[in-house]
DNA sequence: ATGGCATTTAAAAAATGA
């Protein structure tokens, strides 16, 4: 079972490439972030096309987030985290059951400026994440948490942490959250196959980022204790980076031994 | 310190991203 994630970066603007990647790739579970899409513009019909099902929870010009699984609809378990904050409309978490595995897709806030409201706002969210993945841990199923985090876990996952330093992705805060995250007894499934490469999910636009490969690994696959026996690959689609008119990010995806029903 | 690029909304320019 191969389960990826792929932050688009506009769903629409992007679904002639999001459907090659479909294509190419072929997983059975693809989590999306940033639709940047209002649910009724979601392209469900062309994913239908290709032979996935989708749940989406959108809303327009930003964030959103959607889990496709091929030859099925997802059963949604749940949709924004709970306990909502009043008046937050920001679409950053949907949750599903594929083949008995649950796949929590997130989009993690970005938390720039730093200090600001909006890193104060990243770091609740991502308390308020917390929170829930324990429960989920505490639930005893197979579980995968999927998504942009928004989180350069170490100076390895990043080109030149000095050039960042001032950045929400890397602040001592935001890192510290990521590190209570996985002493809950997750596995970071790619640092865990491929614990001294240079991997990045994450190029930026501006400056050449791509050319130079001046990357960051933003983008993660959590495994719940009982899925790591079932881990066999995880790895990053590099080269979808580098195709006229892509995302910002690449997928980044894992494989597990597991039966498809 | 600034600016560099890309997307959405909506019809120019602002907001946002990481």
């Amino acid at each position: 079972m191969k389960i990826a994630t792929f932050n688009v970066n506009g769903v629409n603007g992007r679904l002639p490439r999001v459907l090659d990647w479909l294509d190419t790739a072929q997983p059975d579970v693809a989590c999306l972030q940033e639709l940047k899409s209002p649910d009724a513009r979601f392209p469900a019909a062309a994913f239908a096309e290709a032979g996935y099902g989708a749940l989406f929870h959108g809303q327009p010009s930003w964030n959103g987030v959607a889990i496709l699984a091929r030859g099925q609809v997802p059963l949604e378990t749940g949709r924004g985290l709970p306990d909502p904050l009043p008046g937050d409309t920001q679409a950053r978490y949907l949750e599903a059951v594929v083949d008995g595995v649950t796949v929590g897709c997130l989009y993690l806030p970005n938390g720039n400026p730093q200090p600001g409201p909006k890193f104060d706002y990243k770091l609740a969210w991502f308390e308020r994440f917390n929170a829930h993945a324990r429960r989920l841990l505490a639930g005893g199923l197979p579980t995968v948490l999927a998504g942009d985090f928004n989180v350069v876990p170490t100076d390895l996952d990043i080109y030149n942490p000095a050039s960042w330093q001032d950045d929400a992705l890397l602040q001592p805060e935001s890192r510290a959250a990521w590190q209570r995250l996985l002493a809950q007894g997750w596995t970071d499934a790619i640092r865990a196959l491929h614990p001294d490469e240079r991997i990045y999910t994450f190029w930026d636009y501006w400056r050449q980022r791509w050319p130079r490969n001046a990357g960051l690994r933003i983008d993660h696959l959590l495994l719940s204790p009982d899925l790591l026996p079932a881990l066999r690959a995880a790895g990053v689609d590099r080269e979808v980076r580098g195709q006229p008119g892509a995302s910002d990010h690449a997928p980044a995806w894992v494989e597990l031994a597991l039966p498809r029903a």
